[in-house]
DNA sequence: ACCCGCACCTGTAAGC
DNA sequence: TGCTTACAGGTGCGGG
């Protein structure tokens, strides 16, 4: 909807969403702008101008990004505009609308810039390799030199990008690997860090195809609630029995967040899965 | 160099 | 009903 499209004007309806010292003019904000592409790297994301302009957008914890069709009265027509940062009018070719970014948190933000190359030299020069195309010989070198908890080092978003609580949580599981286990370990044994690779692509790829993972307030941009959180194997399940061997999940904080896992299913080492 | 702990916000649900 | 507390999808920074 809004590749092709031009933006015919804006209104930042709170200034200091956007991440940028100074004055925010209208096209800072792609005003006048029309839209050539769409980019992503991990949990960050951009909107590209034929003119190389480059709105970044991410969403931390509470954002979200609604498109309100001018063609349909659809539900987001009439949702509030509480904690309504900014606003986009849209007019396109395909299709015409209002696209609206939401924060009630304001963990969120927008950062501008005046090509994609600033973009990934102001951003993204500190994130790994994306989650969906990492491979284990990139995974195995960012994490070898690190005693820290695996799962530490997977929402370490300079270890790779695109992977947080829940989804670190799920792949982790679906691996058989303990989130506790200590990075450099795992590095060290090749076939576990390509079942986690594998897993971490295939969570992620699942998850997108159902729309993501509504836990309590997560919309996709039409207002439509993900369905993925019926897929959870472990978040949001604490105490409940593992749905592989029924053993009732344990939590843990690792990284200051809440970690659940199945103490039977996600051992330490192979070895002493093996044993189990 | 690495990584922990906390701060940044608001909304919601549970407990009393 | 109303007040208090705990917790939630993320990241950036100070400092140990």
């Amino acid at each position: 909807m809004l590749v092709g499209a031009r933006v015919t004007g804006v209104q930042l309806r709170r200034r200091d969403i956007v991440r940028q010292a100074g004055r925010v003019r209208p096209r800072d904000l792609l005003n006048g702008a029309t839209i050539d592409t769409l980019a992503r790297h991990g949990k960050e994301f951009a909107i590209i101008a034929t003119d190389h302009r480059t709105l970044s957008v991410h969403l931390g914890m509470s954002g979200w990004l609604s498109w309100i069709g001018s063609d349909v009265g659809g539900t987001n027509g009439r949702a509030t505009l509480d904690h309504v940062h900014c606003v986009w009018h849209v007019k396109g070719p395909h299709a015409s609308g209002i696209l609206r970014f939401r924060d009630p948190r304001r963990f969120g933000g927008l950062w501008t810039f005046l090509s994609p190359q600033d973009w990934q030299l102001g951003r993204l020069h500190a994130r790994g390799p994306d989650a969906l195309t990492i491979g284990p010989q990139q995974l195995t070198r960012n994490i070898r030199n690190s005693r820290r908890a695996i799962k530490a080092a997977l929402l370490d978003q300079s270890v790779l990008a695109g992977v947080g609580n829940i989804y670190a949580d799920e792949a982790l599981f679906a691996a058989g690997i303990h989130p506790a286990t200590r990075a450099a370990r795992l590095a060290g044994d090749e076939a576990r860090v390509r079942l986690l690779c594998r897993h971490l692509r295939s969570v992620l790829r699942r998850a997108i195809r159902a729309g993501g993972s509504t836990v309590r307030s997560f919309r996709g941009t039409q207002g439509d609630v993900g369905m993925f959180a019926l897929k959870h194997n472990v978040y949001g399940r604490a105490g409940q029995p593992c749905v592989r061997c029924s053993y009732p999940l344990a939590t843990a904080q690792i990284a200051q967040r809440t970690t659940v896992y199945c103490p039977h299913c996600q051992r330490k080492t192979r070895k002493a899965f093996a044993q189990a």
